[in-house]
DNA sequence: TAAATGTTGTGGCAAATGCCACATTTATAT
DNA sequence: ATATAAATGTGGCATTTGCCACAACATTTA
């Protein structure tokens, strides 16, 4: 297991766990469908490696991004309740190694006396608490009414993570426009104008505040 | 406590784990501040009774509304990392009952072997997934790139919880832009053309598809 | 019952944003 | 080394959306 999941546990108490847990390792390649979402099923996902995200289509062939995924993440039915009339399924963007554990038996009481079962859990509850700490984070930024305060509100995050005056965002500007849900265009134009106003200096994806 | 955090837990385990996580449980007047959101210390909100909403207010005075909290709801600097330059609270909408428990104290081990303790944080683990999923649905809806998009989504997705041709929304058409992050009057416009084109039928906050 | 407050509903106009087409640079694959 | 693909950057134009002001109705309070 990862140094998330593992935190606080032992190597012979790691043993005793799989023992106890019985959680599935799986890889993917790049390109590969990890899971299709069910309403039955209740899978935990954790990324070990490597990038996935979660897609979903809808009967019309229109698609949507939901989430990205990376180490640590956990994803599953679980977490993102599927909207109505789409089809959904996790895809490995980079080569990935996956553990997957199964929600009935990680959470009922554990028949051996396990020491473990709690530990994991509590890990397990860790992850997902920064799950939403990350999905807050996005739903703050969309909730700006214009883009450009949802781009300085993201850049003043990155930057306060760092501390750098200059400062490099860990994705393209193809991507930020995605996230930050505007148009790509749009999102460059707004950049030409802080650059103009002399709010911030930029080059591809490394931008300074003045 | 209630009944999302005492799943399967009996009156007897009940009292014991009260001794040995020392919840706080408090009572708020609908307007009061419930709590300042802090960078130390890590408080576990749980909402029991009443409505609450977490606030943010820059140096600008611009005051951003960033979550609404109902009964189950969980929340916490564990949750809602604060963006730079923000100070949070949350407040009482309505009157409310709170427990809070101390993270480092939930989450380690317990002195007492004490089976009530991977009780507690696998319901914990459970609310706080549920929050996971009631965000990644709100992120979807701010994802669809128009109104009518978003004011589908969300119709769609309560029309399909309640599994009725003619249903009510639970909020004020106000708080509904609000929700979808979108001008009130721009959201009326919307409804007004989709009952033009014959889409759907409505009246206050009951809604039909056609 | 009246007054005050909040919600729903409408219309005009300005501003922000999205869409498209294209040039240029950088990264990747063969 | 070259071809191909992906990312960055720019400009014009159409459309959507936000903003504002106001009317009608509903709900709460005095």
């Amino acid at each position: 297991m990862n140094i998330a999941l593992d935190r606080n546990i032992s190597k012979e108490s790691l043993n005793k766990m799989i023992a106890c847990f019985k959680p599935e390792f799986k890889d993917y390649k790049a390109g590969e469908t990890i899971i299709q979402f069910s309403y039955e099923i209740k899978n935990i996902g954790i990324i070990i490696k490597g990038k996935a995200r979660l897609v979903g289509i809808n009967a019309d062939g229109e698609y949507i991004i939901t989430e990205n995924y990376t180490s640590r993440d956990v994803f599953g039915e679980l977490f993102s309740f599927p909207l109505e009339g789409y089809e959904y399924y996790v895809e490995a963007v980079e080569d990935c190694q996956i553990i997957y554990l199964d929600y009935n038996h990680t959470i009922s009481p554990c028949d051996n006396v396990c020491p473990h079962h709690s530990q994991l859990i509590s890990n397990l509850f860790y992850l997902t608490a920064q799950k939403s700490q990350a999905l807050t984070l996005h739903l703050n930024i969309l909730n700006q009414h214009t883009i450009r305060k949802k781009l300085l509100t993201y850049l003043q995050y990155i930057q306060g993570k760092t501390g750098e005056d200059t400062f490099e965002i860990p994705m393209s500007l193809v991507s930020l426009a995605e996230y930050l849900c505007v148009d790509r265009s749009a999102l460059m134009r707004e950049i030409r104008l802080l650059k103009k106003e002399g709010i911030l200096e930029s080059n591809r994806r490394t931008f300074t505040f003045l």
